[in-house]
DNA sequence: TGGGTCATGTAACCTGTTACATGATTAG
DNA sequence: CTAATCATGTAACAGGTTACATGACCCA
């Protein structure tokens, strides 16, 4: 899948792995997180497979950099990657599965636990959301406007996902609220 | 994660390998999935880590099994990581990397897919969602309504998240034929 | 003088996936 | 007779994380 992204990326232009390390933490970072080590790793994968060349470039007063680029054979792989079905039943929820076993904890914390988990949970964590990302570099890669609008998608997404946690622990803490209170009526 | 979940199930009574994935594909399956090889590979871990012992019961007409019970070293363990911070920014979605990259396809052809995937990302299956669920092995096992409860949460996720991924979609729907008829407009 | 940016990676480890392997009993 | 259920695992590989290592330049 990072294989998949990267190439990509590199299909809107040539990029060194420390390049492709920073588009990841401006503009995928609210659905994928990336590791240098784990790209650079990918990177050489992907010049085995064929799917992109790279050229090594000198500089001065900067460390050397290696630039990437994607091949035809890797455009015809992305374009692939695209069309095939998406795997299902993938799913992998960290905070389900604390959430499955809150019983051995107290009501009380519990009820704490839902209360600060939105805050802890948030996509966007400064709170500006599309603000801040509509006026990222991200743009200035993005001439096409179609393709800007593919990434606006993910960060309509992200707001969702957002809101929908914020509702989902407000429900729990209710729920649980209202076992506190049955108790103290009898 | 897995060893903590497999030490969550433990606690709530002594099961072999085989067990915990039927346990697995019942009633954790909407958050989580995991593989025979895994379960077996992550008792032998949590068996080195003192958290749980095994015993090996021969059976007639049947192959021998090791059941296995969770320790006192391992309840402690279990609550310790309940109360640990979650780890943020840990996000991968996989929808979301291939709706990023959809400008190198046709807007007809990302209309059909938006169209289509809320019915391919369902979290229940086959649409009977909690009644299913609710009716499900797991009752028999969790006795306590309480820690019940909180497995319904995990299941109130999946319906909310299921009705979030069609709102998006059908928005993203919405998005993409605008720009269509805006287009034979002119 | 200290921290941030540019720029590269390796090594070890942990976690998850795919494929393989065995074999008896029981219900339809 | 055949498929499902019970019950165990190993091996190899793929993907992700953590820690380490280097070094110059620039700005405050």
């Amino acid at each position: 899948m990072l294989k998949h992204g990267i190439l990509g990326l590199l299909n809107y232009g040539d990029m060194t792995g420390y390049e492709i390390r920073t588009v990841f933490k401006d503009s995928l970072n609210h659905f994928w997180q990336a590791q240098t080590s784990q790209i650079y790793r990918e990177l050489q994968a992907l010049e085995k497979n064929g799917w992109i060349t790279s050229s090594h470039v000198e500089q001065k007063g900067k460390p050397d950099k290696n630039i990437h680029s994607i091949t035809d054979e890797g455009r015809k792989e992305l374009v692939r990657w695209l069309k095939e079905e998406d795997e299902q039943g993938t799913i992998r929820n960290y905070i389900l599965m604390r959430t499955f076993f809150r019983g051995e904890c107290s009501i009380a914390e519990n009820i704490e636990y839902f209360k600060t988990l939105p805050e802890k949970e948030k996509v966007f964590p400064d709170g500006q959301s599309d603000a801040v990302q509509a006026t990222g570099d991200y743009q200035k890669m993005i001439d096409d406007p179609l393709k800007a609008l593919y990434w606006k998608f993910t960060i309509d997404f992200g707001i969702m996902y957002e809101k929908m946690i914020k509702e989902w622990c407000d429900n729990c803490v209710h729920e649980l609220e209202a076992l506190t209170s049955e108790a103290s009526d009898t």
